[in-house]
DNA sequence: AGCACGCCGACT
DNA sequence: GTCGGCGTGCTC
């Protein structure tokens, strides 16, 4: 299959050279000499620039490079140019240079101005977000857009967006234009915005088209303008402080691997001297010392003058972790969440100067533009912040593979729990497993006792008796104790006793949880919060009933149970402030706190060698969700959060109170057997054609207008099996087997839906999907591409594509 | 995404 | 008959 975007080859590359205006070396001089043969008689080749912009566009548009930008322009680096009918001067990437123009019949506009002195991206991660854009269905310019941080582009944290609003009475027409219903409605709401509204706000509130608003704009009713305007999340990071604080360097002293770590090491020492292309996935079980493998290699790579990135989760919880990376006295960029923009800005250049050697961060620290990449590590791969829920839809592990293979670097994906799509990987031999099955230092897993709470003596409480013993015994001998409950609040579930009424969110179909701290009815998907009722809303009786269990209600409990020790809780609510993490953590380092109880941020990667019991309180908690990774995901807790247990010479146990011990992934977390789990797990998905067999889609259609979402299901789905029958035919005729193969009947596509979503309202919107499935992924993205060819969503409904979807909710 | 073009229903 | 709203197609 051709590619989206052919790029115009080699002749580009030696014309930026040569014209001294490389854009693989970092932060060069940005003096660009004249172009030699203006009066010499020879005449200048003409020059072309495709260029790629922040819109679903799915090609590039080659543009004119007028005499005097010869020089300036280059591959890389952002230009203004005019596009559409009416030559508005609007901003691109340029993405190729070449000596031939297109075809006579489409005629060629100049670039106007370049935009940036040095290129913003070299070519890999040119190529990188190519692939991304083919790969996730969206326009390479809207990748580069998302990737190349804001603080890097020019005017740092601003962005340009359409606005309108009501003129002056005086300027308004006389007398008053005659308007649609329609027009109407969206005026009056931009009258009572009571100011200057966005254009897609506009758009997206009024439920019309932009045809409506350009109507009242011809009949002066209406005033539209561009403005720059900051966005909120830098607002919201400026307020924050910069750098995060460093721990304690402790001199650690140089660690001896042991027989395993040295087997591993080997392997991955032979690998990055050899260099190139590597894959690797780290297996090695909680405790055994993955991270001073990670380190080793590290070593390595900078010795040789190279550059590292380390993708981690979550930032806020690898302190220890960095700490570790800079005693090795390396310079070390970390990239969070917290950055300014112009931090990241800063970081970006020192990364791209070479300045740094190390670069730590989550999800887009994959793109940092490491010049003299030489490995990639993402450690916890499992897990699944490294999915963008937003456009580009990406995974950074599997973002992170392709970069690998793109620089021809090594590449590392470490886990104890690893994603059934990398085992998956690794057992069919296109990763190579790297397995650390023991504990340092010859300590043993801690032993996992399950205490099945259908036949538990209960107090009343989360608390069984089994368990409370077991805490209080811990306590005693000095040891302190985690507890894992994977819910916020107080009560999950607020119901009327006498009619059955529920409390739920008015904006979404979920039950409100009520939060004591607040003394509020939260919704967790939309953040809508109402005051709590002693009366019911429904019926008038006084018969309210809080239940269900949440990390508040069993602070509660354990106060009362446990009088005399500290115990602190750990969710995002006591979270959301900076550095409460940190502060948290220190503490109970320290052991101020000896009763550490939180949801699934407790469960990773922390290493407290005083942990001597881990107790999960209700592990089938997400069991039970409609979604095919419901099993892989509790077994990934279960032996995550067990692994925090008996890091120290005290040893640990760990004790899982559960209403179904016999489920595999509950009964095989507890027997540490992950190999044991990935196998039937894999059989599972084998079975029921999921991933990794199979590749899958997830379209998303959401409208506040239930039925207008309802109507462009039904034309999608039309389309999508329209679609799919033109490329069987496509793949039929055009012989696109490969050699050697017979060519057989194309793969099926399985179109499951349109079906509600398993919260089919959410946010105000009501939203359906499909699941498109195929073993062979190409033929899917070309089906879905072809989809998105042929309908457009009307105004009010939203249409998404999520390949390798995460969240199927 | 954003903008212009041209096809159907309510007016002089 | 025309005006103009709103869906459709194109953007080098």
């Amino acid at each position: 299959m051709a590619s989206l975007f052919e790029q115009p080859r080699r002749k580009a590359r030696e014309r930026t050279s040569r014209d001294g205006n490389v854009h693989s070396s970092p932060l060069g001089s940005g003096i660009h000499p004249s172009i030699p043969g203006g009066e010499g008689g020879i005449a200048p080749l003409q020059l072309y620039a495709d260029v790629v912009f922040d819109r679903p566009l799915d090609q590039a548009w080659t543009y004119g490079v007028p005499e005097h930008l010869v020089g300036l322009v280059g591959v890389g680096k952002r230009v203004a140019v005019p596009l559409g009918k009416g030559s508005r001067e609007t901003s691109g990437f340029c993405v190729g240079l070449r000596e031939t123009g297109p075809p006579a019949s489409i005629q060629v506009k100049p670039v106007l101005r370049v935009l940036d002195d040095e290129a913003l991206v070299d070519e890999h991660l040119l190529q990188l977000t190519r692939w991304m854009a083919e790969y996730y269905l969206c326009g390479w310019g809207q990748v580069l857009h998302a990737v190349v941080p804001a603080g890097v582009r020019e005017q740092a944290g601003t962005r340009e967006v359409a606005v309108v609003e009501v003129p002056p009475a005086a300027e308004q027409p006389e007398p008053f234009p005659a308007l649609t219903a329609q027009q109407r409605a969206v005026w009056e709401l931009v009258r009572d915005s009571g100011g200057a509204m966005e254009l897609r706000d506009l758009l997206r509130q009024g439920r019309c088209s932009a045809a409506v608003v350009q109507g009242l704009v011809k009949k002066g009713l209406l005033r539209r303008y561009r403005r720059r305007v900051e966005r909120a999340e830098v607002q919201e990071a400026v307020a924050e402080a910069a750098e995060p604080p460093l721990l304690g360097s402790r001199e650690e002293p140089r660690i001896v691997l042991n027989g395993d770590q040295q087997r591993v090491w080997g392997q991955l020492e032979a690998a990055l001297q050899v260099g190139g292309f590597q894959p690797f996935l780290l297996h090695g079980v909680t405790g055994s010392g993955k991270t001073e493998i990670y380190l080793r290699a590290m070593e390595a790579v900078v010795r040789q003058g190279r550059q590292v990135i380390v993708l981690v989760p979550e930032i806020a919880l690898t302190p220890q972790t960095i700490a570790r990376f800079r005693q090795r006295g390396n310079r070390v960029a970390v990239l969070h969440s917290h950055l300014t923009d112009a931090e990241r800005g800063a970081h970006w250049r020192r990364i791209a100067a070479g300045e740094v050697e190390v670069v730590v961060g989550a999800r887009s620290a994959i793109f940092a533009p490491a010049r003299k990449l030489g490995l990639i590590v993402i450690d916890e791969e499992h897990e699944h912040t490294f999915k963008q829920e937003a456009t580009p839809r990406y995974h950074a592990r599997d973002v992170a593979v392709m970069r690998a293979r793109l620089a021809g670097v090594p590449v590392v994906l470490g886990s104890a729990t690893p994603s059934l799509e990398s085992w998956w990987n690794a057992a069919r031999g296109h990763y190579t497993l790297l397995s650390l099955p023991k504990r340092v230092e010859a300590r043993p897993l801690p032993q996992v006792r399950i205490i099945d709470l259908r036949h538990e003596p209960n107090k009343g409480g989360a608390i069984s008796m089994t368990l409370a013993a077991a805490m209080e015994r811990a306590l005693r001998q000095g040891g302190q104790v985690l507890l894992l409950l994977n819910r916020r609040g107080y009560s999950t579930y607020v119901h009327c006793s006498s009619c059955g009424h529920v409390a739920q969110c008015s904006h979404c179909d979920i039950a409100l949880t009520f939060h004591r701290c607040r003394n509020a009815l939260l919704c967790h998907y939309c953040g809508w919060e109402t005051a709590p009722y002693q009366r019911c809303p429904a019926c008038g009786q006084a018969s309210i009933r809080y239940q269900g269990l949440g990390t508040e209600k069993l602070q509660a409990e354990i106060a009362e149970k446990f009088p005399g020790y500290v115990c602190v809780r750990m969710d995002s609510d006591t979270t959301s402030r900076r550095g409460s993490h940190e502060g948290i953590l220190e503490a109970f380092r320290t052991g101020k706190i000896q009763i550490l109880l939180g949801t699934q941020m407790i469960a990773k990667g922390l290493d407290f060698p005083n942990v001597t019991l881990v107790g999960v309180i209700n592990a089938d908690v997400g069991l039970h969700v409609p979604d095919f990774r419901s099993a892989e995901r509790t077994f990934q807790l279960l032996a995550q959060v067990a692994g925090r247990a008996g890091r120290g010479d005290k040893g640990g146990v760990v004790y899982i109170q559960t209403f179904t011990p016999d489920h595999p992934c509950i009964a095989l977390a507890a027997r540490h057997d992950y190999v044991t789990f990935a196998g039937q797990e894999l059989a599972q998905r084998r079975q029921h054609r999921y991933p990794p067999f199979e590749h899958l889609a997830r379209l998303i259609i959401r409208s506040e207008e239930e039925a207008a979402a309802a109507q462009f299901a039904q034309t999608l789905a039309g389309a999508l099996q329209r679609a799919a029958a033109v490329v069987d035919r496509q793949s039929r005729e055009g012989g696109t087997a490969p050699p050697g193969e017979l060519p057989g009947p194309p793969p099926p596509l399985r179109i499951l839906g349109p079906a509600e979503c398993p919260i089919y309202r959410l946010n105000n919107y009501y939203r359906f999907h499909f699941q498109v499935q195929s073993p062979d992924r190409g033929r899917l993205q070309n089906v879905l591409r072809r989809v998105l060819g042929t309908v457009r969503p009307p105004a009010a409904v939203e249409f998404q594509i999520d390949m390798d979807p995460y969240s199927m909710l």
